[in-house]
DNA sequence: TATTGTTATACTCTATAACTATA
DNA sequence: TATAGTTATAGAGTATAACAATA
């Protein structure tokens, strides 16, 4: 039974995932908190439930995941003076030094992924899967490991 | 903050799979299902425990999964007579014809997913896809989301 | 009344360990 | 004693809904 281009997208897609997700655990980081931080030092100040909607997930969810990255003392919750409803979101020191090591370690991640191509093959993977996943409508830079599920039609298990 | 090919790999993985899971659920499917079923088809008669080693998984997990199936009516246990302890598992005729219906979806699937590329493209993704697979010990046809992760360090994201 | 964040709760998925029936 | 499958249980992850403070 051939395989096409579209399993072999959602297998590499988790192992990578997996992989990464094993690396970044080396630092102390669930893989979750590392895309909150980044999109925090994107956009600092912002509120949880603008988080909330760009990950398209529940809002109470970024309260658990927050309350994670707060504890760890890489992400600081400031009261915003405007409206007090609120916190402004913030990367903290230690949370840059953290980004820092995710930076190295996603360097290693996709020369090891990667090892069985050069550097054109490279940049030529890259260009193809950019091309998919605008075409699909996928927002750079988030994962869609985060969205909820429930809402769709098939799941898993019965 | 450039994103590359491992992070697309991953993003656009998650992305195949959870539409798949669409898919296939709207045949009454779970995602789990289709890739038991399959093995089941391709080497009939096996044992639970035979596809728990090659899954990655639990034994006690399969116990679930075949339940499943077998409530749906798309498998069948039959009791080892060489040795008792063991079944020997079977795709039933209303398997076939799911599993005849999941060809189908996921030709549409793979279709929809690489919109943005034609034929000569398509093919070169595959090879290139193919090539990392194989470097990286991806065994062919087994997806990795069933793998038992909670032994690795971190998880998922990214 | 509407909105931000929180808590309480429930449900799903999945692993671990103990158990049964064979061998 | 060892193995195939099963059951009981617990823990992680995540959604839903009710709630408090603020607007």
């Amino acid at each position: 039974m051939p395989r096409g281009a579209a399993f072999l997208l959602a297998q590499l897609g988790a192992h990578a995932a997996g992989r990464f997700g094993e690396r970044v655990g080396g630092l102390g980081l669930a893989p979750p908190d590392v895309g909150l931080l980044r999109m925090i030092a994107t956009d600092p100040g912002r509120s949880q439930r603008s988080l909330a909607a760009d990950l398209g997930v529940v809002p109470s969810r970024v309260v658990a995941l927050i309350d994670n990255l707060e504890r760890k003392g890489l992400v600081e919750r400031r009261r915003s003076t405007e409206d007090r409803r609120n916190y402004e979101l913030y990367v903290s020191e230690a949370g840059r030094a953290a980004l820092a090591g995710v930076r190295e370690v996603a360097a290693a991640h996709e020369d090891d992924l990667l090892a069985a191509l050069d550097g054109a093959e490279r940049a030529r993977l890259a260009e193809l899967l950019g091309r998919v996943a605008a075409q699909q409508g996928l927002t750079p830079g988030v994962h869609p490991g985060y969205r909820n599920l429930s809402k769709r039609a098939g799941r898993r298990e019965e």
